[in-house]
DNA sequence: GTCTATAACGAGATAGAC
DNA sequence: GTCTATCTCGTTATAGAC
C-alpha cells in the first residue's frame, strides 16, 4: 500500500515535471501568450484532456511556471547571499556591500541564463492572465534577501542613514510596518526603489536594450549595483572606487 | 493632378492610421505576440490581402507601432524638458534637477497611460521578431533628453563629478565617444545606468509589481528619480530633502 | 480512486480554390 | 474579394483500463 502510493506519487511527479519542462520549452519558442495545453500534450504524446489531471486549467499551469521561475531566482539569490556571507566575512560579520552585489549578480546571471522565464516574471504581463495570490511568497524571495542584507548591515553598524522627504514619511512608515520592521523609514523606501532599479538594469540587459550601448556588461552591472547598495546606506569594506 | 495625388495621399494616410489604431487596440487585447494582419483587416472590414498594400508584413506593422510608441514617449519627454526649461529657470538657466524629474515623470505618465505600448517597447521581446535598425533613432529620444539635461548642467557648472572604477574607464570612454562627447566618463556611465534604472521604476509600476508594495506611487517615483538625478551628478536648487 | 482515451462543444485562425 | 474546408484552441462529458 505504501509502495503503491509511493510509486503513484512518483509517476505523478515525473509527469508533472515533464509537462512543465515541455511548457517551458514552448515558452521560449512562442512566448507565454501562446502557451497551449494542446501543444504541450501533443509534444508529450498525450491527449489534451489528460493534462487536466495535473493542471486544472492553462492558467494554473502558467501560475506554476511563474512560481517555479520566482523560486529559481530566489534560490540562486539566497544561495549567493549565503556564500558571500561565508566568504566575505570580517571580524564584524559579512561585508554588506559584497553580499549585496553577490545577490544582485546572481539574479542577473539567472536572468541571462533563462531569458524567457525572466520575461515571464519581470516582463510584460500575459494578456488575459492575472497572477493569483499564491505567487507572492516566491516573488518576494529576492527582495527578502536584499532586505536581509540591509538588516545584517544595520545590526553590525554598517548602515548609514538615507534622507527621506517629509511627504513620503507616512508611506515609508507603512512599508516598514508591512515588511521591514526595525529598519529606518528612509532605508525602507530606498530599498524598494533599489529593488525596482536592479531589475531595470537586469531587464535592459536581458531584453537587449544595452545592445551597442553597454559592452562590458558584467563590470558595468557590478559598478551600478554597488552604487545602488551604497544608495540604500550600505557601506563597503573593500577598496573604494577610483575616480 | 496635384489634387488627385493629394487626395490619394490623404486617403492612404487615413487608412494607414486606421490600420495602426486597430492594431494598437489588438495589442491591448491580445498582446503583441498575437498581433495578426488578418484580425486587423477583419475588424476594419477589409480583406487581409488589402493590408499588404500598406504594410508588407506583420513585422513591418509591428515595427511601425514600435517606432510610433518610442516617438510618443520621446515627444512627451522632450516637451516636458522644454517646459521645465522655461519655467524652472533661474539666473543661470534651467534647474537641472527639475528638468530631470520633469522628463522622468513625463515618461512615467506616458507609460501608465499606454501600458500596452509601453510593454511593446520596454517589456518582453516579441517572440520571433527582431527590431530593425530603423527603430533606434526614435528609441533614443528619451535618453537624448536626459543627456541634454546633463549637458546643460555641465555648461552651467551644476554638474558634480561621479567616481568611476578604473576597470570601467575604457568602457566609459567608448560611451563618451559614441554618444556623449564633452561629458566626463563617470557621468556617462552613471547616465546609462540611471536610464536603465528609470525604466526599472516605471516598468515595475506599469506591470504591477508595486501592487501592495508602493501606494503613493507618484511621490515615491519623484523622490526616487531625484536621487537618480543626483546620482549622475545633477545638483538641485530647490529645498533639500528632509531627513 | 487514479488515470487515459474518445468525442464533442463553440470559437477562432488559416489556406486555397474560385 | 469571397467562401469553404480544414486546422487550431480550452474545456467538458463520458467511458473504460488499471
Amino acid at each position: 500500500m505504501t509502495t503503491h502510493q509511493g510509486a503513484r506519487a512518483r509517476a505523478r511527479a515525473e509527469i508533472t515535471a515533464a509537462i512543465k519542462d515541455t511548457a517551458r520549452r514552448q515558452l521560449a519558442d512562442e512566448g507565454a501568450a501562446k502557451l497551449s495545453l494542446r501543444a504541450v500534450a501533443r509534444e508529450l504524446g498525450m491527449v489534451s484532456s489528460a493534462l487536466y489531471r495535473y493542471f486544472p486549467s492553462r492558467d494554473d499551469l502558467l501560475t506554476d511556471l511563474i512560481i517555479d521561475a520566482y523560486d529559481a531566482v530566489g534560490e540562486v539569490a539566497e544561495r549567493a547571499w549565503a556564500e558571500a556571507r561565508a566568504t566575505a566575512t570580517g571580524p564584524d560579520g559579512a561585508d554588506p556591500l559584497a553580499c549585496w552585489t553577490a545577490v544582485c549578480s546572481a539574479a542577473r546571471a539567472w536572468g541571462l541564463a533563462h531569458p524567457h522565464e525572466y520575461a515571464l516574471i519581470y516582463g510584460s504581463p500575459v494578456p488575459g492572465y492575472s497572477a493569483p495570490q499564491s505567487t507572492v511568497r516566491a516573488a518576494a524571495r529576492v527582495s527578502m534577501s536584499l532586505l536581509g542584507i540591509v538588516r545584517d548591515a544595520r545590526r553590525s553598524g554598517e548602515l548609514t542613514d538615507v534622507p527621506l522627504p517629509a511627504a513620503l514619511h507616512t508611506e515609508a512608515q507603512r512599508m516598514v510596518a508591512d515588511f521591514a520592521p526595525d529598519l529606518p523609514v528612509g532605508t525602507a523606501a530606498a530599498l524598494v526603489a533599489a529593488w525596482a532599479q536592479l531589475f531595470g538594469l537586469i531587464g535592459f540587459e536581458v531584453f537587449g536594450q544595452f545592445h551597442r550601448v553597454v559592452e562590458e556588461r558584467e563590470a558595468f552591472f557590478v559598478h551600478a549595483v554597488e552604487r545602488l547598495g551604497r544608495g540604500v546606506g550600505l557601506v563597503g569594506r573593500g577598496p573604494a572606487a577610483d575616480s
